[in-house]
DNA sequence: GTGAAAGCGCTAACAT
DNA sequence: ATGTTAGCGCTTTCAC
């Protein structure tokens, strides 16, 4: 008897299973496998196998007898399975921090799209502090769960990535990090930070101002600090020597930036410019500005940094460095399949470092009339 | 010979798999299984697997010695090697949209922070428009990875949950809508922006104005006819019909929000108060306000909706209905992994619709000193 | 307390 | 063009 039905369907062992496999089909919910799929069109599970992954080699009614029993049973290969036995998940792992930041979430809707995009999954794990703590788990959360590859988006802040050091990459998939200092033997994609300052800076210099101040972020930022320099730089080029005095540094939210600005003026009266490491900051300028009925641009020009959306209906319009965040995530997903699929060449590729540049965008309150 | 080795470590068909696994192992870079602690501990797979899974029913030394290789020989057990075995994943599929928004972002934290605690690993999906074209491939893309159940976080808006009536909930997996009308059968959680819009009414209308005019978001969002509804009644129960040209919309962005209010103070010229639908809105009429003079809140009170943390330091401070949306998020994924582990209980649990209360923030900007 | 056998749903390699 | 065999790495009975 075995024989008969072996010749129709298949061999002794895969009847053994379909008899175990009717059982579980009575019981409600059961999801179809493809082996059912194969029993019901009289075909073997590599046949189907071929038809759900689009192979040629199979008879065109074959092919489309079995898609008509997926479609009918509304079989879904399963992608688990298919991870396990491919040994490759097509899924990224993704570290954010300061998701109540504006600028992150852009960064993870480049990384969400091109993700999509280049047909890759993603897991989303959230630092909840911007410190190094609990890296450890999560790397091996990771790679418990087989990512072809990591995006470390996380902000470089202190000695938070001391752990690079440790570890010396014997991470066993591809990684790259975001916002992060040039190092060796790693894979980095960053905003020109310097650069960004240097734009700022030079153009209130084009602009005739020689008192510039800076407003800075924390300079346990690795970003702030590039700024900063960028400023530093620029001003030493148009013969200026920069002094502790005509810096302050904020903490990149609104009121940090109203009390940084108060303290240039009492420590830099002459000022007649300020260089804000973000927009937000900015725009308690601004705001400070309106009250106490400072002329800006006129009697001081302002510029920010990051180019959110709302810098162009700020009263006046701010003149601000734009930093494509969408353009940095898409770029760092688009680099990190591009490791997964040259794994194993010889020689092995370079790690990269790749740098965007920052745009300027000029508006009102840096352009004064006269 | 075998039968020696047998005694030892395993049965024949273990043995075979030695042999092969120790062929493996010899490559580079092939991450060890359990077969191989087992190996290296002398016992078998069940034993380790008992280990790995802090199972009681292992003898300490037995216990130590296993953890003791795991830790040499640097084994991960395959996250997706026990999903396919256990039919499970612990991962949730979520589904966002505009995360160039600050609020959606929040609402993500709250999401992540949540899985995170409860064991959940946390699929990202970003809706690249707010409309449901892509919204089957997306659900099948969850089905296929098997994720334990789904989390839509993209706003309702205009006909985008018109699919949830033709699916009917076939959905095999439990799933839990944010920011979405009550339906039947589907569970639902959202913040109560109907009772929001009431709260900045009725604030406005305790301070005595009696000409609240409304900046509403696009009518298309459920969020914003809700907020919109608030405001209605609230002036209904002050005795005040709303009248059509007491409101103007905008798109939630500045700009739309400054050309509102200008249409607003000409089609209510007597308009003592505003309500703005959200922040940035609200923001735009200060900063108008504050270039043509008018003085907040002696002449005009304004109040925002969803409390971020700028408006603090908006000049003057911004009264405003706080949302908490890392809270929803949280309350989304409680519920949700609550649906997942109560699955199958009889009789099966009512869908739930949770509502979460905004708060009003008072500041200066709707408290006139006089 | 520990182990053998079978199975989760799929694919790769090798037939035919 | 289609089928067979042997895994992928883990867990779940059930036996001892």
């Amino acid at each position: 008897m075995y024989d008969v039905i072996v010749s129709v369907h298949g061999s002794a062992h895969e009847t053994l299973s379909l008899l175990l496999t009717l059982e579980r089909i009575m019981g409600k919910g059961s999801k179809p496998t493809i082996y059912e799929v194969a029993r019901r069109a009289g075909v073997s599970r590599q046949t189907v196998s071929r038809v759900i992954n689009n192979r040629p080699d199979v008879a065109t009614d074959t092919r489309q007898r079995v898609l008509q029993i997926i479609d009918e049973i509304e079989y879904r290969p399963s992608a688990v399975a298919r991870s396990l036995s491919k040994q490759r998940t097509y899924n990224f792992g993704l570290v954010i921090a300061g998701l109540d930041y504006i600028g992150p979430s852009n960064t993870l809707s480049g990384i969400a799209k091109k993700s999509e995009e280049l047909g890759y999954g993603l897991y989303l794990k959230e630092l909840s502090s911007f410190s190094a703590n609990n890296i450890f788990p999560l790397l091996d959360w990771f790679l418990t769960h087989q990512v072809d590859g990591i995006i470390w988006a996380a902000p470089e802040i202190g000695p938070n990535r001391d752990w690079l050091q440790d570890v010396t990459i014997d991470i066993p998939v591809p990684i790259i990090f975001l916002t992060t200092a040039k190092r060796d033997h790693i894979s980095i994609v960053n905003i020109d930070n310097y650069f960004g300052g240097r734009l700022a800076t030079e153009h209130l210099l084009s602009q005739g101002r020689r008192n510039i101040g800076h407003i800075s972020g924390p300079l346990d930022w690795w970003e702030s600090r590039q700024r900063m320099e960028g400023w530093q730089d620029a001003l030493r080029a148009g013969g200026i020597e920069p002094e502790a005095r005509m810096v302050a540094s904020g903490d990149w939210l609104s009121k940090s930036g109203k009390i940084a600005f108060e303290q240039l003026r009492a420590t830099f009266p002459e000022m007649d410019a300020v260089f804000s490491g973000n927009d937000q900051m900015a725009l308690s300028i601004l705001q400070t500005a309106c009250e106490e009925k400072i002329d800006i641009p006129n009697e001081l020009s302002v510029v920010g940094f990051d180019g959110i959306q709302e810098t162009a209906f700020f009263s006046p319009p701010l003149t601000t460095v734009f930093q494509n965040q969408i353009e940095l995530g898409c770029m760092a997903v688009q680099e990190l399949a591009r490791m997964v699929e040259e794994r194993g060449t010889e020689p092995p590729r370079e790690p990269v470092y790749i740098t965007i540049k920052p745009e300027l965008i000029i508006r009102r309150s840096s352009t004064p009339v006269g």
